[in-house]
DNA sequence: TATTGTTATACTCTATAACTATA
DNA sequence: TATAGTTATAGAGTATAACAATA
């Protein structure tokens, strides 16, 4: 996305944006692309997508957690589990290995390599929440998370 | 995603969410992934994504846009814009003219199929929109808004 | 029977780079 | 020189369906 922003100039005047502005999913969708992106910027040297990352943390604070289990926090069926398991896998993050309480799951561990990584992951993580968030008060901050959680419930 | 939602039950007590609990961009990825799927299935018989139908909803009602127009508004570089372009007009909806004033441009109309639907794509996605905004006032929903384009703002 | 993980498949979205034409 | 569109390519995310192992 090296593309200049326009927005600035010619084009609110003439373009006739009613609906989408009046739309909540609309203004959901640009934050959530903008949020991405800066994102993939603050991890370029990780090269991790939001995604990959809350993995990583999720497992790091949970280690022995299943796919399942993640599927389920970050909204994710089970296929699309397995193929960001398998990638984080293939790039020596994190290691499988069999339950042994429920031998039809799998337990998920950091590698070493990315155990040290996992406060730095944790930092960046902060500073870019903290980045999306400069034009926010802290109460704001809260009646924003709260807001979220509401779309999420009235959706699910 | 036609899994269950286990968030219910066993997961909360024994998992540690505390990072990602307070991270915007956690819940703000959450809240989007609910509305998409929201979306696709109140789309279900237009074979629609929230992308295609703004870009359609976007040619409605500025016939003659560019692609390049339509990129800035949706935040998408030109390469995105033309797939999705190509995509609704390999399924007949829209249509591409050259622009009179400025020939390096491509002309964007709907076609005569897709613009009879327009008014129902209008109807259904502010129906969308109420659905996921149910469990929020009028008031909420204005500070909702305003906080996301802060976010958006504060990120690009 | 239900759950977890797996595999296969397909489509959409995103991103980069290089090319053509037009301004 | 810069802009708009195009093409090629690659990776990531999403979704469905079917299968095996385990509960």
């Amino acid at each position: 996305m090296k593309q200049k922003n326009h927005l600035a100039e010619p084009l609110s005047d003439s373009l006739n944006l009613w609906l989408l502005q009046d739309l909540v999913g609309y203004h959901l969708q640009q934050a959530e692309i903008a949020s991405y992106r800066k994102f993939i910027k603050i991890f370029t040297e990780h090269k991790l997508t939001p995604r990959q990352c809350a993995v990583l943390i999720l497992i790091g604070e949970n280690p022995g957690i299943s796919q399942i289990d993640i599927g389920t926090v970050l909204g994710m069926d089970r296929a699309t589990t397995m193929s960001v398991v398998d990638l984080l896998q293939d790039r020596h993050l994190l290691l499988r290995r069999r339950s042994t309480t429920d031998r039809r799951k799998h337990a998920l561990y950091l590698t070493k390599k990315c155990a040290a990584q996992l406060e730095s992951l944790k930092k960046k993580a902060v500073k870019h929440d903290k980045h999306i968030t400069s034009g926010l008060t802290e109460k704001e901050i809260e009646q924003l998370k709260k807001m979220l959680i509401k779309i999420q419930q009235a959706t699910s």
